[in-house]
DNA sequence: AGCACGCCGACT
DNA sequence: GTCGGCGTGCTC
């Protein structure tokens, strides 16, 4: 029986900035679960405090006599911390990692706040007043009284930290002053609002029938808060964010909230406007080059109801409304969902739960939904929406697939087919404009020496380095930056040379073959300053260039009138990815290219170079047909075992010793197979794709079952297993599901 | 953050 | 002696 609990105290001050254990008095223990909100004694003086149960546990890791017990559980409405926490621990429990790391995904409030709370002390008194007190406070040896004073001479207002700081003065002098009536603490909380307006009005869009049978559709479903998620599957062009607008304003009228999470990447200036227009100051923005404070600002405006709607990020997903309406997820197959730190969660999962805590109605979008969610929907756990025309019943792009085998046979010998050359020469005669987009993966810049085959690697992990502009070897993984050499460091070869990022050659070759064609690149090197993208792009929209060569980045979101030819090259790149999903993935990134041709009056030309022209995702694609490709996908997925029939979990073992993390990976092999049976594979451990990132070793096991939970209780038992051996120290174990 | 404890100069 | 400001350290 749990008999302890660890609690945050509400003071949001560095040194309590963490957990406390209190003893759970029987007659509460019903009461008592993680996120709630419970009174407590605290300190000498026993003051009452509100906290938020972060953990249940039988451990006291405390000494016993000296842990007090929780007053009493704070009853009411659910507030939006105790949702968030409540959020927290679904994905501690879902997605790993220690309630403290989730707590800090979900609550980046707590972190701010500190740092966002603008106190000030300034003076109340006249110089005079002031002067006579200074003399007063000096005669009678009261120091801090005349140090604060007579800085505030000096200086009428004084930040709070540099008073508590610099000038050493305490909280109670601070206080005693106060009564006194010399000085005063000013508190600002000002709210940024990140939109300008403009002046422009908005302007009324008419929904078509098509979108008024979905947003009808989604909102009966909402007034009966049935809690069915939607999927809308619509073609690129067929209005989706007309849809999403139309919904947010629905919940809007009752004063309910919603949150739009967008790949990061699509987060244009069209859309902002778009938004805005519709929504002026009720819309909110969020972004990575907004400060913490601006960010902040966005969450208080939130919570205090000044907004109808927050448009973001995957971390826009925390923002505390108290009344949610709907969350939507646009591009909703797009891996910029899940994220990369601890705990590891999938926005779409998470959104799905917080959905449900607070009755809100979630909406998935897109173009090339993922196989995990449209398998949802088949199974009737989604309710499915299909937009299959363009909005104006545009014309679909014409896809020709080149098998860049025949061309080699016919002696051309360029990563240019015919087909795709002589398309590009005619928009050059057309003045139209062309996207070149490279599937990056695989052909990255490395530098080999022709003589011997040697590769130059990073010293600090398994991946050859990049070259950079001008002479500089740059490591994509640590950020490891050294000079090109000119010489190979095992045979002494001089034929030592950089093969250029895929890129940087596209560029080179497309500047050579077409010399009157003015070319803009766009990848993570031309893109790495503030804005980069935005001018990149917005160049491109105003016709400053006829070809725009890029990585996947380019085919993502935005909208050029006047492209009608998009050439993709290196298709089946993303085939060859060690993991289940590289046909998924190469169906979307082509299909969404596809998309980019011909919006505009023009109908668009696609052209696809591969290497496996019969693969049915690429087939598939070129013929832009989701629903076959759906189904050769989930019948392959069924017959291995792979989500979503499946779930899995990717246990990942790392330590800067690569003994150690091998022996451990093994130990722990050995006790997760304890747990096998005909439900539960565990396979490993192996040797990851880099085996080793800023010296630090890697090792991964993968768990396969039909049964999620299954996965859970194995991860919830190794984690613990983990904690409990001494062998695992200076080991690090993740786990990530599905 | 806010409270108690112990130190130290000042005043009765 | 003792009163009260001040600085430090701690909070389950």
């Amino acid at each position: 029986m749990p008999e302890y609990a660890r609690i945050i105290v509400d003071i949001s001050q560095k040194n309590v900035d963490r957990t406390f254990t209190y003893r759970i008095p029987d007659e509460l223990r019903k009461n008592v679960s993680e996120g709630v909100r419970v009174n407590v004694p605290f300190g000498g003086s026993n003051r009452h405090l509100t906290g938020y149960v972060i953990e249940i546990t039988d451990d006291p890791a405390f000494d016993p006599a000296k842990i007090k017990s929780i007053s009493s559980v704070e009853p009411g409405a659910i507030a939006v911390e105790e949702k968030m926490i409540k959020l927290a621990a679904w994905m501690r429990k879902n997605y790993g990692g220690t309630m403290n790391q989730a707590l800090k995904t979900v609550l980046p409030v707590k972190q701010k706040v500190r740092h966002l709370a603008r106190k000030t002390v300034r003076l109340t008194v006249d110089r005079q007043a002031a002067a006579e007190a200074l003399s007063i406070f000096e005669h009678k040896k009261y120091r801090a009284r005349a140090r604060l004073l007579g800085a505030l001479m000096i200086e009428k207002e004084i930040p709070y930290e540099v008073v508590t700081g610099k000038l050493n003065v305490t909280a109670s002098t601070i206080n005693d002053l106060t009564k006194l009536g010399f000085i005063e603490v000013d508190i600002r909380t000002e709210l940024r609002n990140p939109i300008y307006d403009t002046g422009k009005s908005g302007s009324d869009v008419k929904l078509n029938y098509e979108q008024k049978k979905v947003v009808e559709a989604i909102l009966e479903d909402y007034h009966k808060s049935t809690g069915v998620p939607h999927l809308i599957h619509g073609v690129t062009g067929s209005g989706k964010t007309e849809v999403y607008i139309e919904l947010i304003a629905a919940a809007a009228a009752e004063g309910k909230a919603s949150i739009m999470l967008i790949p990061e990447i699509a987060l244009t200036y069209q859309t902002v406007m778009r938004f805005y227009n519709r929504f002026k100051d009720r819309v909110s923005f969020l972004n990575s080059r907004m400060s913490a404070g601006e960010r902040y600002d966005q969450y208080l405006r939130a919570r205090e109801k000044q907004i109808d709607v927050i448009i973001g990020p995957r971390s826009a997903l925390f923002t505390p409304f108290p009344d949610l309406g709907f969350i939507i997820i646009d591009e909703e197959h797009e891996s910029t969902y899940r994220s990369e730190n601890v705990p590891k969660y999938d926005a779409r999962g998470v959104a799905k739960e917080l959905a449900r805590l607070s009755d809100a109605t979630l909406v998935l979008g897109s173009a090339t939904p993922s196989v995990e969610s449209y398998y949802q929907a088949k199974k009737a756990k989604y309710r499915l929406h299909e937009m299959p025309n363009r909005v104006g019943n545009r014309p679909m792009a014409n896809v020709t697939v080149v098998d860049m085998r025949e061309e080699l046979k016919t002696g051309n010998r360029s990563v240019l087919s015919g087909v795709l050359r002589e398309a590009i020469e005619k928009r050059l005669q057309k003045k139209e404009q062309t996207m070149l987009f490279i599937n990056r993966r695989g052909i990255a810049g490395f530098v080999s020496c022709r003589a011997c085959g040697y590769v130059l690697k990073c010293p600090h992990c398994d991946v050859s380095l990049s070259i950079h502009k001008g002479d500089r070897l740059v490591c994509h993984y640590c950020g490891y930056e050294t000079k090109m050499v000119r010489q190979c460091p095992v045979c002494g070869s001089y034929a030592i040379k950089g093969f250029k990022a895929g890129t940087q050659m596209m560029e080179d070759i497309i500047s050579r073959d077409f010399p009157k064609a003015k070319v803009l690149r766009m990848d993570s090197d031309t893109t790495k300053n503030k804005d980069g993208h935005e001018k990149i792009l917005s160049a491109f929209a105003n016709q400053q260039a006829d070809i725009l060569v890029g990585t996947q980045m380019i085919v993502k979101g935005h909208d050029f009138p006047n492209v009608t030819l998009v050439g993709a090259l290196a298709a089946d790149m993303s085939l060859n990815a060690p993991d289940y999903r590289g046909a998924e993935r190469t169906f979307q990134l082509l299909t969404q290219a596809a998309g980019r041709a011909g919006r505009g009056d023009v109908p668009g030309e696609v052209v696809i170079q591969t290497y496996s022209p019969e693969h049915y995702s690429i087939a598939m694609a070129a013929a832009q047909d989701f629903n076959s490709f759906y189904e050769k996908e989930i019948t392959y997925r069924k017959s291995l075992g792979y989500p979503p029939v499946a779930h899995m979990a990717n246990v990942l073992i790392t330590s800067k010793n690569n003994a150690r993390n091998s022996m451990c990976a093994l130990e722990l092999k050995k006790f997760m197979a304890g747990f096998e049976n005909d439900n539960l594979a565990v396979i490993g451990p192996s040797d990851l794709p880099i085996a080793r990132i800023n010296d630090i070793y890697r090792k991964g096991i993968y768990l396969k079952s039909p049964d999620r939970n299954a996965l859970v209780t194995v991860k919830d038992a190794a984690e613990e297993y983990v904690k409990q051996s001494r062998e695992f120290l200076g080991v690090n174990v993740q786990f990530e599901l599905d």
